[in-house]
Formats: C-alpha cells, structure tokens, sequence
RNA sequence: GCCCCUGUGGCGGAAUUGGUAGACGCGCUCGACUCAAAAUCGAGUUCCGCAAGGAGUGCCCGUUCGACUCGGGCCAGGGGCACCA
C-alpha cells in the first residue's frame, strides 16, 4: 500500500467507476425495500457553497448507509432553476438568464460531482427547461379544471422604477430593494392557488408527522392560524348620514349593517365600541363626502409597516358618529369607530371593542375616553374589581352579562354562539390567517402560465396539445420591466376557445410552485406526462427530506398543499410528500471588521497576541461574532480550493463532526485540517495490516477490541439512522483509538475491515481505496453493513459508583447481575466509605443493580 | 407583545428511563523521533489547591438517597409570528 492517502487520485478514480458501473442508479422495479432520500435541491446561483455541502454530505451519508442495510435507494439530484437573480443577472451582465442559469448548472454539477455524492445523475432535471415546467403547466391546467384556480385583483408592491411586482420580502423599509424606488401598491389581476380551501387537511395532517422537528410544525400550525368564534352583524341604528350637500339620504340599498368576528363572543356584554379598518368599505363611503375622514385614512396608510414601526405605532380612531344596535339588546348603541388597528384582510375588517379584556381594546377605550366593563371575573371577589392598565384575558366567571352571568367564559362562549345561530345574527365560524397563494409573478424566468386571454371568451386555458408553452429565447433587458409583454410575435396567439384574436398570459408561476413537485418528478419522469402513478406511489412519500429550516413555512407548506391536491383530484395516493424532515445548521464563520468598519475576510487580518491587526496595514482590527457565511460579512470559504487541497472525504468529514447536524457549525482551518489527519490516520490503520498480504488468519482472539467493536457498529448505525453524525464520528474515533492500541490479532483484522465499512457512508473514496488495496472483492459501496452480535454489547463486569451522600468516593468492580447484599457489603468494605462514616453505621444504603450503591450517612 | 428553542472546560460538543458530568474532536503543555522543521508517536489538560480535599452544567428556590436531566421563578442569546380581533 502507498504510505499516504492521495485523495487527488483516488477521488477521481472512485467517482469514475461509480459513474461507469452505475452504482447509485435507483431502479423502479428493485425487489429490494425502497427509501427515498432527498436534499433540498439548490438554486444554481453560480457556485455550491459551505451550506451546500453540508446538506449534501448528511443526504449522502444516509443514503449510502441505507443501501449498505439492502435498500433500492433513490437520491436524486437537479436544479430550482428559475427566479429573479437570473433576470437581475441578464440586466447586470448582458446575458440571456437561461444561458447564465445553464452555465451555473454546469459548474455547480461539476463540483457536486467532486464531493463524491452517491446521486443517480440519470433523473438529473431543472426547473427551467421545457420537459419539466411542460409538465407543469398540464398540472397547473389539471388544478384548474378541479376548480382550484382562480384569479382575482389584488393589491401588490409595485416597484415604478423595475416595472415589477416584488415579493413583501424584497420590500426593505418601503422600497424596492434593488431601485431604492419607494414601492406603491397597485392592484393587478393575479392568479390563485386555492391552498385555504386544504386548510383543515394540512392542519390536521401536522399531527401525523411526527418524525418532523416540532419547531416546524409549530411554524406551519400558527401560519396557517385558525381561529374559531362568532361572525355576526351588526345593524347600523340610523342610516348612514345624508350626503354632504345634498341633504339626500343614504343611498337607497347601502349597507344597514357590517359583519364583525370574534373569538371572545362571551365578552359581549363588555362590548363598549365597534372599530372598522381604514379599508372597510363604509370607512370609504364615508370618507367620500367627510374630508376629515379621508384625512385620517390617508394617515393611516402612510405609516410604515415594518415590524418595529408597527410595534410602536399608537393607537388612533377617528369616531364616525355612527351608531350600531348592540345584538342583545335594541336599547343599547355602540359608537362605530374607525380604527388604524384592524386590518381589512383578516376576519371581516371589523371588531368589537371589549376593553376589560383585550389589551388593544383597552389602549384604545383610554385614549377616547370609551366605557371599560368587566364581564370576567377570575374569582367572586374580583368581580367588582375595576380593569386598570392591563386587560384581564384569562379565565373566570361571567359578571355584568345578564343571562351569561356565573357561567364560565367556555360556556359563555358557547352560550352566545347557539343564541346568535337561534336568532340568526350570527354564525360560529372558522377563521384562518393563511391567505390563497397568489401564485402570478410579472417576470420572464418562470414558469408561462397557459393561459390565452380572448375579449370574447376571456381567459381560455391552452389545449394540452399545445404543451408546453415555451419561453421565448429572443428576449432583452435593457427597459425594465417583463419582456414578455413586449414580445408580440409570442403573445399574440388566437383564442383557442373562439379562434379569434387572443393574448397569453405573460405573467409566470411562483418559482415555488415549480420546487412543490420536483420530488414526484424524480420519483417518475416519463416523457409524456408528469409522472406515474404507480412509480411515484412506489418511492413516496420522501422517507428522510434535508434542507434549510428557512424553507420551514413556505415551500414545505407548498409542497403539502400540491401534494393534497393532486390527491383530490386523483392523480397521486399520497397524503403527505415528506414522511421525514430534517432541518439542518447553518455553515458559520468568524467575521471582522478593519478601523473605518468595513468587513475584512478572515485571511485578511492575522493575531498578534490577543489582538487582531489587519495583514496589509498592521492597523487594528475588530473581531465580530462567528456568524452565517455570506458575502456581504465577507467571511465565506469556498468549496473547491477546499476539496483540491484536501480531497472530497475530509471536506465530508469535517461537515459531519462536532456540531450536531441541526446546529451551526463553525467553519476552521484548524477543523479541516484535523478532518484531513484523521483521514490519513485511517489510511494508516488499514495499511497496519499489511495490504492483500493480510491473511486475517491466525493471532489470538481480542475480547476487549471485540466488544468494543460490535458496540461501535451497533451505536454508530443506530446514530446514523437519527441523522447523529457527530456521534457517529466520536463513535469511529474510539474505536479508531481502541484499534491502535490493540496488539496484532484476529479480532484486530476484522476491526480494521469493519471499520473501513463503517466509514464507508461518510469517507467512501478512502474506503474504496483501502477496500481495494487490502484485496478485498467489489466495492464497498456494495458492501454490507457490519452486522452487531447482541452478545457481545453486554460486559460481564460493571464498574459500580460508591457514593456516599450522592457524592462518589470510590468505584468497585463487580460481575454483572450482582446481588444487591453483595454490592451493599462491598461498597461497606470500601477503606474511603470507612473513613467517611467513621465508624457510624448508615442511615440507610440505596443500590442500584449494575451502577450504584449511595450510602446515606 | 405572543409562541418556540438554546445556555455544560479555552473552543465544538458527549452524557438510555433522574444514577460515576466533561466521551470524542480542536486547541494548548510536556516528552520521544529529527541537525532542524513538518508529519507521526507517548503523557497531560473543568476550576481552586503542592497535596489531602473542595467547588462545578446561566442564576435563585424546590422535589429526591441522588438533579445537566423533573417542578417553580428569574437572566442571557437565538428563532418564528405579529395591531390576527
């Protein structure tokens, strides 16, 4: 065997005959149990980076564990491949966004193909060619004919100067975040998703996921954000008042009354005001002929709508000298405020105003002076008890509400609800903050919406013979704005409905929808159609999905939301796409920051004693906190020069030591460096025994090493398996120690072999190498995984703790099952235990088998 | 504001159901090899203390023979949502 590991060679030779023989290849009609594997596939934004490779290195180590234990694994790999940088690109650089996005393909699947992943590259897609977004489109065409699309006006962010919708994401303190334009809110018509009408299924279906972290299902559970209680209208007591001028009424037909929601209906009595949003249609009515009023509006509007603007935004009402009749009672009116609190989006854009005991309420009745009631008593004595600054929300007994009164707010609630539906002014409803998903994006690289608009027929779906709509290729970006719109050779189609004059759509689908199905499409990708039924059931759901947990809300909802709909309408059997989800850290790095601010790379300054100075100048610099790499922090490392230096397996191993894998993992040179060690460590051990000359023939038995060994392959599988690759790590170091300082034998042979098999998963170029150098036949990525004699994970003697107190003072060996009297004497016998009771006998000695024995002085 | 997560050596982190805290790695110290260095190998490394011993898992209480682990109350850092009625 040579003397060093040489991962430059090695690397490239192992990946070759992976590739030639079609090692990781998933085939559909396998006998073998099927899993699937999937990482989060990656936006082709030029190069892979550090989170890149931790991602795929824990998909791949899983993967090729799986298949070591006789699974058909399917670990698929392909590209997210429309979206804006492409566009922002093309606008930058004067290129066209697909050849920009096909040359980042090729040089992102060229380093992925470096790092040695065991991926089948025959299901290798993108997003933004026709094969695949074809495909979608007939999808989209399905969801339509189900009744599941719709389109709608809706307001969006407008950026004047890009001519372009953005995303609330790309909004940064009210304006574009590329022009710096202040954004305006247009209203457009846009395309629909009916995601609200699954609502209940994909809140239900949270439960069920029980190998998803609880963090993200409580994410998905409070977007989606049901809320059960009471819709009821409230009638206006007088009209609205007569228009200014005028001295006619209101007009004939107007609204005598306006809906509110609530989930306390049992503080009904508490009610002291009624609040409608600067939106609400009779605020605008209103406003028309009441200038003070659209004064106020306006006001409302121009607040900012940042978190901390809104966090110390007061509370402001403008009282509309309307009345409404209190549902309870004709007698009793509440003044009808307009409120820059309540949002027209939400429930119906109108509350009541119940001070005791709701803490908005309740600032805002303070300010304008409004009555404040208690309707909810914690206890007897407090039902007198007047509300000071804070609002009482917890439970109690119903006061000062007529017939509600001694009940509890639970059956107060209740109480009203069934009266309301009784006298119907009311109903028990449902509310939920989830919203439809406006899917319509003003871009050219995405998804074309196959739709035609006709005057005659209105928007008329493309005949699915038509598929796919193709982008057109001869597009510019020097005006700003969708250029599709101005391509009049590829918009102007006739009406496939009337054959007249018609236009496409030009608007494109959310890149989300385009990642809420690839998954279905690795799993089957006929030409003439989406997938397979079958072959899709075959492989789904995803049995261990990886990614970023900043995916944890929006595209994992999207993905459930697709999945469910295809169901219904009977396409796929699936309920839920990913059985298993697993969010993994972020890659960090220390960061800097030279004397004028400016962020400074780490190989940019250098230490000299406990300071930082700055290499060029030997001015001081400032260490930062380690944080997320990112080129703005200028403190990522990329990849590639990493793996020339180092080769594939310690890049891999360094990603899977220490931290655990859901948290962040500090990048550093020392690291890597104690990766690519330990990978020659490994080498030397096998080259210990001797190459194909090793016999595995004769030598004494070791005991020790032999449980130490069926212990290390039983902890590290069943670590692998809970995705704990840093204990798997520390599992294979120790034995690597226990190894080296094991004399020549039998046991210390198979050890070796063995342990090769156990890296295999996370180092595979070296344990190809090694496999192969010691002799051994096929490759170990076909190999098995060693299999763990029960028999040997059990010692025959234990070390038993001696405390005194709970306090150790001594340990004593004892064969395994000791009687308890036994252990009691000899922990009693201990010269330690003697010293410290000094001759007084214990209060009392509590053993436990195998661990300990606590004496009680 | 509401909800959630995390606090363990110089650092990343281990620790079945409450049962020997600090596995494993990094770093550091000393030693071997070397003309020297790198690599490698050996020993050590929670803190205080020469030692005996004592203290110790963010802080304070509590439950227990025994608490990193369970309960209550704080503090700090991070994340999600957000005038959600």
């Amino acid at each position: 065997m040579a003397a060093r590991f040489n991962p430059l060679e090695a690397d490239a030779h192992w990946q070759k005959v992976w590739e030639e023989r079609g090692t990781f290849h998933a085939d559909d009609r396998s006998a073998r149990p099927k899993t699937y594997v999937l990482e989060m596939f990656p936006y082709p934004s030029g190069r892979i980076h550090m989170g890149h490779v931790r991602n795929y290195t824990m998909g791949d180590v899983l993967a090729r564990y799986r298949r070591m234990n006789g699974f058909e694994v399917l670990h698929p790999m392909g590209w997210d491949a429309f979206g804006m940088p492409a566009e922002n690109a093309a606008m930058e650089k004067k290129v066209h966004p697909g050849s920009w996005t096909r040359d980042n393909i090729a040089t992102m699947r060229g380093q992925l193909k470096r790092l040695g992943f065991a991926l089948d590259w025959s299901r290798e897609l993108a997003t933004c060619e026709p094969d695949y977004y074809g495909h979608e489109q007939a999808l989209f065409l399905d969801l339509n004919e189900a009744g599941l699309v719709y389109r709608k006006e809706s307001e969006v962010n407008w950026d004047p100067i890009d001519m372009t919708v953005l995303a609330n994401e790309q909004v940064v303190d009210g304006k574009g975040w590329r022009s710096g334009a202040p954004v305006e809110r247009r209203k457009l018509s846009q395309w629909f998703l009916k995601i609200t009408d699954f609502a209940d299924e994909l809140l239900d279906g949270l439960d069920g996921l029980d190998k998803w972290p609880d963090k993200v299902r409580l994410m998905q559970e409070n977007w989606i954000g049901k809320s059960q209680g009471l819709r009821f209208r409230f009638s206006l007591a007088s009209p609205l008042p007569p228009r200014e001028g005028s001295g006619v009424g209101a007009a004939e037909g107007g609204p005598d009354g306006f809906d509110v929601f609530t989930t306390r209906p049992d503080t009904i009595f508490g009610a002291s005001f009624a609040a409608i949003s600067p939106d609400h249609p009779i605020a605008l009515a209103l406003a028309e002929r009441d200038e003070a009023l659209a004064a106020f509006i306006a006001e409302c509007k121009a607040g900012g709508t940042t978190a901390a603007e809104l966090e110390t935004a007061e509370k402001k009402g403008f009282d509309t000298g309307l009345k409404v009749v209190h549902p309870f009672d004709p007698d009793w009116t509440l003044p009808v405020w307009v409120a820059n609190f309540i949002l027209m989006d939400y429930g119906s854009g109108a509350v009541f105003g119940c001070p005791a005991h709701d803490q908005r309420d309740l600032d805002f009745a303070r300010k304008y002076g409004l009555p404040v009631t208690r309707v909810v008593a914690p206890t007897p004595e407090e039902a007198g008890e007047p509300i000071g600054d804070e609002a009482y929300v917890g439970p109690g007994r119903m006061v000062n509400s007529r017939f509600l009164d001694g009940m509890s707010a639970e059956e107060g609630i209740k109480a009203v609800v069934a009266r309301a539906e009784e006298e119907g002014w009311g109903e028990g409803t449902t509310v939920w903050r989830l919203r439809d998903w406006g899917v319509s994006r003003q871009r050219y690289w995405g998804t074309p919406i196959p739709i035609v608009h006709c005057a005659e027929c209105g928007p008329v779906p493309v005949p699915r013979s038509q598929l796919p709509v193709v982008l057109p290729e001869d597009v510019a970006f020097d005006t700003p704005g969708n250029p599709l719109d101005r391509h009049p050779t590829w918009t102007d189609v006739p009406c496939p409905g009337c054959g007249g004059p018609g236009r496409r759509e030009t608007d494109t689908l959310d890149t989300f929808v385009d990642s809420s199905w690839y998954f279905i499409r690795f799993a089957s990708q006929p030409v003439d159609e989406p997938f397979d039924r079958k072959t899709a059931e075959s492989w789904l759901p995803v049995d261990q999905y990886i990614g970023g947990v900043e995916h944890a809300i929006l595209h994992l909802l999207y993905a459930r939301f697709w999945t469910r709909a295809l169901k219904r309408i009977g396409r796929l059997d699936i309920d839920e796409p990913f059985a298993g989800l697993f969010t993994q850290g972020m890659v960090t790095h220390e960061t800097y920051r030279g004397p004028d601010g400016a962020w400074l790379s780490p190989d940019e300054v250098e230490q000299k004693g406990s300071d930082w100075l700055v290499a060029a100048t030997g001015e001081k610099a400032e260490p930062g906190r380690v944080e997320k790499m990112s080129k703005s922090k200028r403190n990522t490392v990329d990849p590639e020069p990493i793996v020339d230096q180092y080769g594939a397996d310690a890049v891999r191993w360094f990603m899977l030591s220490d931290s655990p894998p859901e948290r962040d993992l500090p990048w550093s040179e020392a690291g890597i460096e104690g990766s690519w060690r330990f990978v020659q460590r490994l080498w030397r051990l096998a080259d210990s025994e001797g190459g194909p000359a090793s016999t595995l023939l004769g030598g004494e038995p070791d005991p020790a090493l032999e449980r130490k060994l069926h212990r290390t392959i039983a902890s590290v599988g069943a670590n692998i398996e809970a995705l704990a690759f840093n204990k798997a790590v520390a599992n294979v170091y120790e034995l690597a120690n226990a190894i080296e300082k094991a004399a020549p034998s039998e046991t210390r042979s198979r050890a070796v072999e063995a342990l090769l098999r156990l890296v295999a998963p996370m180092v595979p170029h070296l344990a190809e190498q090694a496999w192969s150098a010691l002799g051994r036949e096929g490759l170990i990525a076909d190999a098995d995984w060693p299999k763990a004699d029960p028999a040997m994970l059990v010692d025959d003697e234990v070390v038993i703790a001696v405390q005194v107190n709970g306090k150790l003072r001594d340990t004593l060996t004892a064969p395994k099952g000791s009687a308890k009297e036994l252990l009691e004497e000899m922990a009693l016998a201990s010269e330690k235990v003697a010293r410290i009771l000094e001759g007084n006998a214990p209060r009392k000695v509590i053993v436990v088998p195998d661990r300990l024995v606590n004496i009680v002085a």
